[in-house]
DNA sequence: TTATATTAGCCAAATATTGTCAAGTCAAAA
DNA sequence: TTTTGACTTGACAATATTTGGCTAATATAA
């Protein structure tokens, strides 16, 4: 259960690149970049995008962490953010059956 | 399954007060709560809590949907909106087991 | 019609997020 | 030990988003 810095930070070592080499590819501030791969600043949608695509493979993974961290920040101090999360699922879930209509 | 806005309107029609009155009570502008019983607008944090006091039973109910809410906005034109969903209940559900040691 | 309730549009103020720079730490190389 | 290179940190300006509330429009009912 990894967050999305996490995952970034191990797929660009991984591949053993420095923060540079990725943001010059991304044209992304390299201090930017760590401050995502430490969880000090959320990634914009954008940047999730063209991470996930960079990294190629764990595509889904990478943006699924990103959006359920971003999930988790929403609720993170919140005694019923737990019993919210389920409803909010219902919700969505709801919403699916009616857009296949 | 209702949402926020639906909540409010409901619970203030069936104790048959006007916006304005509502509005006075909680020093809410009429218009704005217009707008968030039509989910025009998203109550703040605060707005949710003196709604949800000020109408007494069904507290958490509305604190929920307010939650819930919030929550399917983040992820609403995703398509893996439903799969980061699941992963950030099993989040939220391991950060409780580390608050409790 | 007139009066009252609600909705819609608009925009300024407040708040939050973002990008970037300069300075800092740290570890390994020279 | 000094230097080098990678990364981190803090601060701040630029941007973007959210919020409150005014005025005008619309609806509903007497």
């Amino acid at each position: 259960m990894k967050n999305i810095g996490q995952i970034l930070r191990e797929l660009r070592e991984s591949k053993g690149l420095l923060l540079r080499e990725v943001g010059a590819e991304l044209s992304l501030d390299p201090t930017l970049l760590s401050k995502i791969e430490r969880n000090d600043r959320m990634p914009t949608k954008e940047q999730a995008k063209s991470l996930s695509d960079f990294y190629g493979d764990k595509k889904n993974e990478v943006i699924i962490a990103w959006l359920s961290d971003k999930l988790v920040y929403e609720v993170q101090d919140e005694d019923l953010g737990l019993a919210a999360m389920k409803v909010a699922e219902q919700k969505i879930e709801y919403l699916k059956t009616q857009k296949t209509k």
